[in-house]
DNA sequence: TTGTATGCGTTATCAG
DNA sequence: CTGATAACGCATACAA
């Protein structure tokens, strides 16, 4: 069993530099009221001591934790792990730890209002556009816990947050494979809990129409944003009977699945059938063929959200009014995609 | 900015179901030292008034914050994340919250233990084996605070570690490409503030002179465990005027980073040359071709790992001796690899 | 079985 | 500029 050795507390430093525990204290958070020489003396015994502050008891006395929640549904998938990365490194600069919440159990909002209503974290951000919008609301929102959603739209749009335009994304998509001169052009959609998943679809069949394009059914197939669902789309299409001469996946994981599926159906990438994916995750440059793919700035949205989180706690936020930041996304061309004919 | 409403406490509790705060506390910590109608009415009463309880008063009576910490090199690569993960479930379903620290600033250890001491964290999970030994061991170990390395071995041989035998491993890769009947074999490795890197290394080295096999130097270069550094590799071997019929790559990110600088100088994978990746993430099975690769338990590293640190925490664990659990490695044969000749 | 009193370590208020 | 004091919300020793 361990040893409990004595950690020292602001008694302790005051003892040693021979002063009041309120003096050490305002040492510690506004030096500046605190006479030059008395100072020196308390960051000597503060040195002396080894003493670091109590964050449960100040969380107690400040009603805040210095903390944030953020929760995501797959902190394992490496889109949302670039964000993680991101928000805790932005948090760290500001002097916030992250509480990292992955796939939350049968009742996240409960869950997720118990973590915050217990003071062990001052603010959530939400990368996580599945949740109930009615509670969620209560639970956050314009005059509630400090609350940012990124990455997928909220549901409820009190909600403060950060995206890019999905449906113009993917209508961007669309528009580059018509011009490289393709007609026939399928879709793997994602989880339709997302609404960035709808968002997508909705932009697809959009821009198809717009376009003049026929809408193929059996070429717009769902999936679950990984790679096998992405080979069983294809399976699918094959099985089908006919195929489309372009492929756009909701996401890089399903688009590199796709391209194994082509090979597997003896078609090629890019040669017989043009693939397109979305993120920009890591891999996709490397793969083979390069993935084409519309590229979301990961890293801003985790530091923008961050930032926006720790105003909005702080309360530099004055506007009552929820922001709605909306950032670029740019497609980025590789070898997966080829002009037709 | 935000409207502060008014969080219930214990106090609201006991008022509303009409006894004093102690029983309060006591339905909710041990529900059977209080009378069958009294605890009923209790619990309608935290129902009533939407009770939570304060984390940051419970943490600081009770010295112990229900929280791990984690503190991994780079939480964005696909590798760690899978084993925050686990580490996140884990925690969870034993009552514990997760914080996670990545790429800790100039001062790591310091860091770490103000984190630990400052009582917002019970434990360390430890996830980077390139810490300062020396102060890692008055942070934690056998009698310090509750410590658990792994993944990479820990410098400190007295602070609980789960691993697998990275040298063991590697000499196995060896010994599958000799079998294979390739005698002229490269390694890339990683970062050598890794143990397991060093380890791998060993490993590859040992194996290669137990099989009376030549270690080209040209043919051993060191990476930074991505993609763009396998790359990189391949070029300075392709520099060199002659190849080897066989890489080993200390990750599978650099492998995948090989195969594709194998391809930039012409040369086919595994036709020209076999590629063995290391850790089996993800998109080895899908990359094409499939890597063959060792594959680690990354979800039983995470799990164990975690169990093993609220075991100390809880004091579960009488013995005063450091425990090492080795886990099992295993090599996935995928299309990287072909027998020569 | 239940209530009262106390203290965990900190910061803020208010005197001096 | 500094010190004494109270309060944050909870869990427990002790009393009833």
């Amino acid at each position: 069993m361990a040893v409990t050795r004595k950690i020292p507390t602001i008694q302790d430093v005051a003892r040693h530099a021979q002063v009041s525990a309120a003096t050490v204290s305002r040492v510690l958070s506004s030096p500046e009221r605190v006479s030059e020489t008395t100072r020196k003396r308390v960051e000597e015994a503060v040195r002396a001591t080894g003493y670091t502050i109590n964050q449960a008891a100040r969380s107690l006395r400040m009603r805040s934790a210095r903390t944030l929640l953020l929760a995501a549904p797959d902190v394992g998938n490496p889109f949302y792990s670039t964000i993680v990365e991101a928000v805790i490194g932005t948090a760290g600069q500001h002097g916030y730890g992250v509480l990292v919440a992955s796939r939350l159990g049968d009742d996240p909002n409960r869950w997720l209002s118990d973590y915050l209503n217990s003071n062990r974290a001052d603010g959530l951000l939400l990368f996580d556009g599945s949740l109930d919008t009615s509670r969620l609301h209560d639970l956050g929102g314009a005059e509630g816990l400090p609350l940012v959603a990124a990455y997928d739209e909220p549901p409820d749009p009190a909600v403060h947050s950060v995206l890019i335009d999905n449906r113009e994304a993917a209508r961007r998509v669309v528009q580059f494979l018509h011009g490289l001169g393709h007609r026939q052009i399928g879709h793997v959609s994602g989880l339709s809990r997302n609404q960035s998943t709808n968002e997508r679809l909705l932009g697809f069949e959009t821009e198809m129409r717009a376009l003049g394009l026929k809408i193929v059914p059996e070429w717009v197939v769902p999936g679950i944003y990984n790679m096998e669902s992405g080979l069983g789309a294809v399976r699918k299409m094959v099985a089908s009977g006919h195929m489309p001469t372009a492929i756009f996946a909701a996401n890089d994981e399903m688009a590199i699945g796709v391209i194994r599926g082509l090979r597997e159906a003896g078609l090629s990438c890019p040669g017989d059938v043009s693939v397109v994916g979305f993120d920009d995750i890591a891999v996709a440059s490397y793969y083979d063929p390069a993935i084409t793919t519309m590229h979301q700035p990961r890293e801003a949205i985790g530091r923008i959200a961050t930032e926006a989180l720790i105003e909005i706690i702080e309360g530099d936020v004055s506007e009552e009014r929820p922001r709605h930041v909306m950032l670029k996304s740019e497609l980025v061309v590789r070898d997966s995609t080829r002009r037709l004919g």
